[in-house]
DNA sequence: GTAATTCCTAGTTGACAACTAGGAATAGTG
DNA sequence: CACTATTCCTAGTTGTCAACTAGGAATTAC
């Protein structure tokens, strides 16, 4: 039930490119590499992945590195992921229902399903522009962060 | 991204206790086993972890099992599921902010939390009787799967 | 032509999920 | 009491996959 590393650097790493580079200045994996801590060869992967998925554009040879391929305004979060990590799908009988003979009539499934859901939803509320902006996190992130942390979690006291 | 296996054993497990015990007939992992098949040997692991968290009561000897230790209307989906892999948590920054330096700062961690808290909502949503009793299963269950595997998941589009 | 970059493939390593195995404790039944 | 069906508990085992590392070829500014 967790994000990989993978795609939480994908993010990282798009956010920096989005704050760091222009129109005509690319952002080489070393600069990320150097503010984000991590590391060039590992960033490589997660960088040619997004390339795939047309999400940034590499510039090869000298001064050269990445650039957003289209406005951060137009890249949701879940395109980010899912370029990274792969499909959201929390259970293999959501996309393959042939996979699990209980996938027709299972009530776990309307469970699950909905979950899924309401994770995509979530990865398409932001884009990548939102983020990007750190004026509305000075003002509301932290404080809903830790809202939503004590709340939605609410991990201490379930667990006592 | 998934929810493991052992998760979602307890929660079928769950249903399959719920669905055939009694006051005074506990259920055997044997015919859980034969029921689901689920090896016995897997069930019993997953019943241990449903037993710490005060979700079903053992009876040892012949004629033994399992039974709920309290009412299926009282057993939200998110009890049994966080019973048996541990806290919702799709990031280790949530709950260990000490853990990451940018924890305080961190955009990302805004949509993690979120992620997090409507997974919980969703968790919380059904109680084992909602999903053991088959009726409402029968009228929008199958329909609403399909729908939020539709639109939710959105990959093939996506992907194309 | 050299240095800085992306591009690409192939390891390596450690952790963990998903089991399996085996035996001790417990409690009904003949 | 002996027998048998059960839970209870701990310790493997195995395979997979995330999270990297390594090394070199292609590209391009200076």
């Amino acid at each position: 039930m967790k994000i990989s590393t993978r795609g939480r650097y994908a993010l990282r790493m798009m956010l920096d490119i989005a704050r760091h580079g222009a129109q005509d200045t690319p952002v080489s994996l070393a600069s990320v590499s150097q503010r984000t801590g991590i590391s060039h060869g590992y960033l490589e992967q997660v960088a040619l992945a997004l390339r795939s998925a047309s999400l940034v554009r590499g510039v090869a040879g000298r001064h050269g590195g990445y650039k957003l391929f289209v406005p951060a305004e137009k890249i949701t979060i879940r395109q980010i992921i899912e370029a990274t990590i792969g499909p959201v799908c929390v259970v293999d009988c959501l996309d393959e229902p042939e996979a699990c003979p209980r996938a027709d009539h299972c009530e776990c499934r309307v469970v699950y399903a909905l979950i899924n859901h309401r994770i995509g939803e979530v990865l398409e509320e932001f884009t990548l522009a939102d983020l990007a902006d750190p004026s509305w996190m000075r003002d509301t992130g932290e404080a809903l962060t830790s809202q939503l942390v004590a709340f939605g979690g609410g991990n201490k006291d379930r667990q006592a």
